[in-house]
DNA sequence: AAATTTACGTCAGTCATATTGACTTATTTC
DNA sequence: GAAATAAGTCAATATGACTGACGTAAATTT
C-alpha cells in the first residue's frame, strides 16, 4: 500500500450538487463499490500465479462451459480476438486450459479446463461465492430473487437470452 | 467490431462440471454481465472526449463531493496516487476539475468540478441512471430495497460506513 | 470443382490504466 | 526544530485492451 493512505470520512463543507431527483445516484455508486470489492478477492489470489483479471474471466467461463469455442468466448467477454490471444495462450501453456479440434467441425478449437484449471477456477469462485452468500444472507427469499432480477435486467436486452442460456447450466430462470 | 462475430448460443455437448451446490454461480456471472453493460454506455460517450473509464470515476466522485481531497479520492477508488496523477491532470488542464488550496490546511488541494465538469458528469450519470431505472422498474418497492441492500452488503464490511456516508449526500440509509 | 465464408491464429503497432519505488516541496503538528 | 502529512513528480514497468492486416485450414455455397 506504499503511499495510499486511507482516511476517507468526508465531512468537508460540501455543498453537493442539487442532484436531479430522478437519478438513482446511490445505486450507481453502490454498483461501483460492490464490483470494486467483488473483484478484489480473486485479484489478490491471482497475483500469486502471475495472472490477472483477464485470465480469471477466461478460465471461469471455460471451466463452466467445457467445449466452448473461441468465438463464443469472445462474445461472452465482449473483447476482440487479439485481446484474448495472449491470455489464452498463457493459460494453455501453463496447463490450465487445453484445446481440442471440434469433432464435427475441425476448424474449431474447443476449449476445456484441465484439472488444474478446474481447481483454480473453483478456488476463485469460492472466494466470490462467500462474499455473495453473506450479502444475500439477511435477505428474504423474495429479496434474493429481486437482487437477481435487478442484475439480470441490467444486461442489454438483446443479450439477455444468451446470458440466460449460458448461466442456465446451473439454475434455471429467465427474467 | 472488426473481427468479433457474435453467435453465442452454446448448445455444445457440455458435460458441465458438477458445480458445487453451495456456490451461487449464477449471481457471480450475472454480476459480471451486469457490470460489463453498466459501464458500456458511459465508455462510449467518454470516447468522444478522449477520456476513459478512469476519468469518469474521478469526475463523478469530485462532482458529487465538491471539495474532496486527493487522499480521499485515492481511498474511494482504491488506486495509487501515481495512477490518479495523469488522469486528474488531464481533467484539470481541460477545465473539468479545478483545485484549490484548503482554507484551513493549505497543504491540501481540494477538488471541485467546474461547470463543464458537472455537465459531463451529469450526462454520464443519466446514461447509467436510465439503465438502472429500467432494471428496477418491474420490481416492487421491497425488491428495490433488496437490490440496494445486496449491493451494499457486497462491500467490504470495514468500508461500508465510509461508503454509506459518502453516498448519504443523496439518500439516507445504512444497511 | 471453384469460390466464398468461417474459425482460428498471428504479426505489428498503439493506447489506457494501473503498478512500484524514490524523491521533492510545502505545511502542519509535536 | 524535528517529524509527520498532503500532494506532486520522475522513471520504469505490467496488463489489458485496441486497430488493421494477413495466413491457413476447413466447411459451405454456388
Amino acid at each position: 500500500m506504499t503511499d495510499v493512505n486511507f482516511s476517507l470520512s468526508v465531512d468537508r463543507p460540501s455543498p453537493a450538487r442539487p442532484a436531479p431527483s430522478d437519478v438513482p445516484i446511490d445505486m450507481i455508486e453502490l454498483l461501483f463499490f460492490a464490483y470494486r470489492d467483488f473483484t478484489s478477492d480473486p485479484d489478490a489470489a491471482l497475483a500469486e500465479f502471475g495472472f490477472g483479471r483477464a485470465h480469471h474471466r477466461v478460465l471461469h467461463f471455460v471451466s463452466r462451459n467445457p467445449g466452448l469455442r473461441v468465438t463464443d468466448l469472445l462474445a461472452i467477454l465482449s473483447i476482440t480476438k487479439q485481446s484474448l490471444a495472449r491470455v489464452l495462450k498463457q493459460l494453455v501453456e501453463e496447463d490450465y486450459i487445453l484445446q481440442e479440434p471440434g469433432p464435427v467441425d475441425r476448424r474449431e478449437r474447443l476449449l476445456f479446463a484441465t484439472e488444474r484449471g478446474h481447481a483454480l477456477a473453483l478456488r476463485l469462485m469460492r472466494l466470490q461465492a462467500e462474499r455473495i452468500r453473506s450479502a444475500l444472507a439477511d435477505l428474504p427469499q423474495e429479496g434474493r430473487e429481486a437482487a437477481r432480477s435487478f442484475l439480470y435486467n441490467m444486461i442489454d436486452p438483446d443479450q439477455r437470452a444468451d446470458v440466460a442460456q449460458l448461466i442456465g447450466h446451473n439454475k434455471d430462470q429467465a427474467p
